[in-house]
DNA sequence: AGCTTTTATTGATGTGGGTCATTGTTGGCC
DNA sequence: GGCCAACAATGACCCACATCAATAAAAGCT
């Protein structure tokens, strides 16, 4: 029975392996060889799912790891000063969060889970250290911090330019994007969270948003049920956003 | 007259090192010992000032050097598919630019200068190789990297939850409190951009920018002519934004 | 199951700020 | 100096989206 249960536990540590991941050219899309690859497995820390509305970390934790999230969902919010949430990010698997606490060595946001989530834990300094040995990963942490830049930009130009209808399409298509990059469907997915957090998100009202999902149906792009939601335009919902359909043109970029 | 001249040459030199320029502490705030400096100071290029209007790399440059700035002011902006220009940000001296062309080894916007405005250029590769002999200086390059993704975030934060005055009375803060770090006037300063680069940056329309400005006179916040400011009631303009006074909090971390 | 709480939808109404149009101001240039 | 181009200010009007209010439908909880 206890050699079972050993069997049991060493195939999971063997699935969980960063080498045997599957999303590890998504977290850090960098070609190491074996022994690079062990020496990173073996500084991530792993540990047990995150349940719906846990907290990864929170505003004002001391900062000390970055995470990988290897499935589920989560949002990051601060709360303003007047009391208010205000939802900055919902990160889905194969993202990296906790970046933007580097420089204040405490976190600025609070990360919760919006459904059952795992994630790699990957303590900073030990990340360091290992940047000393391994050539590029410095480089590449830089990329990587680069990228959330970027898109951080490109968020603010929808937030001081878009539309309503032009936010919420936007959304609905980075999302499906990251789902069919991970060998989903690009069409059918089930939305982690709530209309609320899509609203704080986009910055428009509740009412706002449920009233696009409604029109978005009534104009045939979607069909939608609570969380539910099959794209049935691709096109046209690329039409509604007002972006070409590779918003993402970056990431086509040739990694040294 | 020849050795007059290389005197004049080297008070220059001298003038223009890190090691003795008044804004190190805001570029790179790392406590780099004397040799540490001098390399640092190695790799800097000095290039002749930028005029007006002239472009400090272009979006689609290929990407080599960030750069700090010594004095004067650019705004960096994206094109948009439909030709639409999209100021991303202004950027006064000490500041860093080019850092969101890490990811993609190319320029995804323009830096154009808003007046006559010098910086020191830093070549990308030679800072990463100084790096390696440096203890801290790549961490240093995370920190600022993870300030403005925190900078990012709580832009994005006011585009979508902000109102159109609490926008305007942020950035004339913002623009207040960069000049005070500088020991210059927090209270009295000019503009460098147009209004219609400051609505652009808001999300605003420029009628609306000029709007707020005369409402902003008429209620004694400040007096403002053309690109001349007076803030009268730097706590006013505070409620105005409703951020409060610190709204950096999270510079004053304690530095490694 | 029945209760309460949370979340989503839909309609009626109001308003902040966009759009359009006009005029004033400043600065560059011949 | 006078002309022109860019920039700024102000008013009239309008619409996208917020707000308020009521209802419906899930999801928890005991």
């Amino acid at each position: 029975m206890a050699s079972t249960e050993s069997i049991i536990i060493s195939m999971q540590q063997m699935k969980v392996a960063c080498e045997n991941c599957s999303l590890h050219q998504l977290c850090l899309p960098l070609h190491l060889d074996h022994d690079a690859m062990v020496a990173l497995d073996e500084i991530i820390k792993r540990r047990r799912p995150l349940q719906r509305g846990e907290n990864l970390y929170q505003s004002c934790d001391t900062f000390t790891s970055i995470y990988a999230i290897r499935s589920g969902s989560l949002k990051t919010f601060t709360t303003t000063n007047d009391g208010q949430e205000q939802v900055t990010g919902f990160h889905l698997p194969g993202e990296l969060v906790g970046l933007d606490a580097i420089t204040t060595d405490e976190h600025n946001c609070t990360a919760r889970a919006l459904e059952t989530t795992s994630v790699c834990e990957i303590p900073f300094n030990k990340l360091q250290d290992l940047g000393m040995q391994i050539p590029g990963l410095h480089r590449q942490l830089l990329r990587i911090m680069s990228r959330e830049i970027l898109e951080d930009q490109n968020m603010m130009i929808w937030l001081a330019k878009k539309s309503a209808e032009e936010r919420l399409a936007s959304l609905l298509l980075r999302i499906s994007k990251q789902f069919s990059t991970r060998s989903f469907s690009a069409r059918e997915f089930n939305l982690s969270m709530s209309r609320t957090d899509i609203a704080n998100y986009l910055g428009l009202a509740v009412e706002t948003v449920s009233r696009l999902f409604t029109r978005f149906q009534a104009e045939g792009l979607l069909n939608v049920d609570r969380k539910h939601v099959v794209i049935n335009d691709l096109d046209g919902m690329h039409q509604m956003a007002h972006s070409d359909p590779d918003c993402t043109q970056h990431e086509k970029n040739s990694l040294s």
